[in-house]
DNA sequence: CCGGGTAGACCGACCAGTCGGTTTACAACA
DNA sequence: TGTTGTAAACCGACTGGTCGGTCTACCCGG
C-alpha cells in the first residue's frame, strides 16, 4: 500500500491494510482468516473491527483503492497527450508502472476479485467496466476525427483490456514475462489492431 | 449441459452433474451449499458422496470437462483449414458456438473458477495456458512459414487469449453483446493485429 | 475518570462430509 | 412363479470443526 491518502490515523490501520493486502493477495479471499490478518498485522481482533467494519469491506475497499489510483493516473496522463497514439503509449506505461509498483494489490484487484459470488462480482464488473470506458472514449474520438476507420470501438475497447488484462496476469503469477519487456509488443499489436500504419508505429517505437 | 458424453450412467448421476452446473453456474463456488446441489437434482446427499468423492472435486471436474472438450473441437477444426487465416476463423467460430452451447460451464470455466486460491488458481492457471499454446504454435509456424512478418508470440498469444475472455465474459454476465455479433469486429481485431493487409482480411469477410 | 484504542476469549451459525439404515434390481434356485 | 441373497444405489439426520463477528476487560493519555 505504500502511502495510504488517510493522514493522522494511528499506525494500527495501517499495519492491518498492509497485512490485508499481503494475505490476500497471497492466499485469496476465502482462505483468508480474518485472524491472519490480525496476526500479520501484530494487532488484535478487536483493532480490525473496531477500524473496519468486516472482512468483506476491507477487501472490497482495497480493490476500490486500486482502481481508482489506476484510473486517475490514467486519466492524467491521458489528457495531456495530444496524439492518440501517444495516448496509447502512455496508458500502457502508466498500466506497467502501476501494476509494478502494487503488484500485491493487482493481484487483488484482478484475479481474487473474481469467481466470489453475486457481491463481488458486481464489484469486479463495474470495474472493469470504468476501464473499457476510458479505452472506448478514446478511440471514439479517434473514429470521430478520422485519425483512425470507423470500427467497431465496444468490441475493440473490450478486447483491448483484456488483452492487458491477460498479459498482467501471466505476470503475476508467474513473474514472467515482465510487462516491460512486453510492453512494445503489446504496443505495436494494439496500434496494429486498429489499422496504425507500420510506419507511424515505428515512429512511436523510437520514442 | 445438453447431452453429456457419458452413456449408460445412472440418470441420478447426471441429474446431479447439471445441477451442479447450474447452481455453481449463478451462485459460484463458495455460495453454493452442497445441499443446494442435491436439492435441485432431486437426489440426496448420500447420492451426492456416492458419486462424488467431494464439492471440489465435482466442480474441477467441470471445468476440466469444458476445457476438454473446448480444446479438442478447436484442434479438430482447426487441422483442416489449410490457410492461417482461415484458421483464425474457424478458432472463433468453434469459441462462439462451443461457449453459446455452454454458457453455464463456460461462466464456470471462465468465471468461478477465478480467485478461489491456491488449489483452483493452479487448474486455471494450467487451463488458460493450454489456449495459449494453441495460439502460439499456430502463430509460430506463420512466422516460420513466412506468411506473416516476425512477432513476439508468446505476448501475441496471451494477448489474443485474453481479448477473447474478455468478450465472452462480458457476454457470460451482460448477454451483449452476443459473440456472433462481436465476431467479425474480433476477426478483423485479431488478423489486423499481426498485421494481415486489409484486402486479405476482406476475403475472408466476404467467406 | 473518561473515552479512544487495544486485547483476546468466547459464541454460535454454518455446512462439508459421515454413517447407519432403507430401497431397488436382479440373479439364482426351487 | 415365489423366495431369498446380496450388492449397488439411495436417503437424510447428525456431527464436528471452523471462522466471522461480539463482548468484556483493560490500558493509558488528557
Amino acid at each position: 500500500m505504500a502511502k495510504a491518502p488517510t493522514i493522522s490515523t494511528p499506525d494500527t490501520r495501517n499495519r492491518i491494510l498492509e497485512a490485508a493486502v499481503n494475505v490476500f493477495a497471497s492466499k485469496g479471499y476465502h482462505d483468508t482468516r480474518v485472524d491472519d490478518i490480525v496476526r500479520d498485522s501484530n494487532t488484535s481482533k478487536g483493532s480490525f473491527y473496531f477500524y473496519f467494519p468486516s472482512k468483506q469491506d476491507i477487501f472490497l475497499a482495497l480493490v476500490d483503492t486500486f482502481a481508482e489510483l489506476l484510473e486517475s493516473r490514467l486519466r492524467e496522463r491521458i489528457s495531456v497527450e495530444s496524439s492518440g497514439i501517444a495516448r496509447v503509449d502512455a496508458a500502457l506505461r502508466v498500466c506497467v508502472e502501476t501494476f509494478g509498483q502494487y503488484r500485491s494489490l493487482a493481484k487483488i484487484a484482478l484475479v481474487q476479485a473474481t469467481g466470489l459470488g453475486a457481491v463481488f462480482e458486481e464489484k469486479r464488473q463495474a470495474v472493469n467496466q470504468r476501464f473499457i470506458e476510458i479505452v472506448r472514449e478514446n478511440l471514439d474520438s479517434a473514429v470521430d476525427d478520422n485519425r483512425i476507420l470507423p470500427l467497431d470501438t465496444e468490441v475493440t475497447a473490450c478486447a483491448w483490456v483484456g488483452a492487458l488484462n491477460e498479459i498482467v496476469l501471466r505476470w503475476v503469477y508467474t513473474g514472467e514475462p515482465d510487462p516491460q519487456r512486453s510492453l512494445p509488443a503489446l504496443r505495436r499489436l494494439l496500434l496494429s489492431s486498429i489499422g496504425i500504419p507500420e510506419e507511424r508505429i515505428r515512429q512511436v517505437e523510437e520514442n
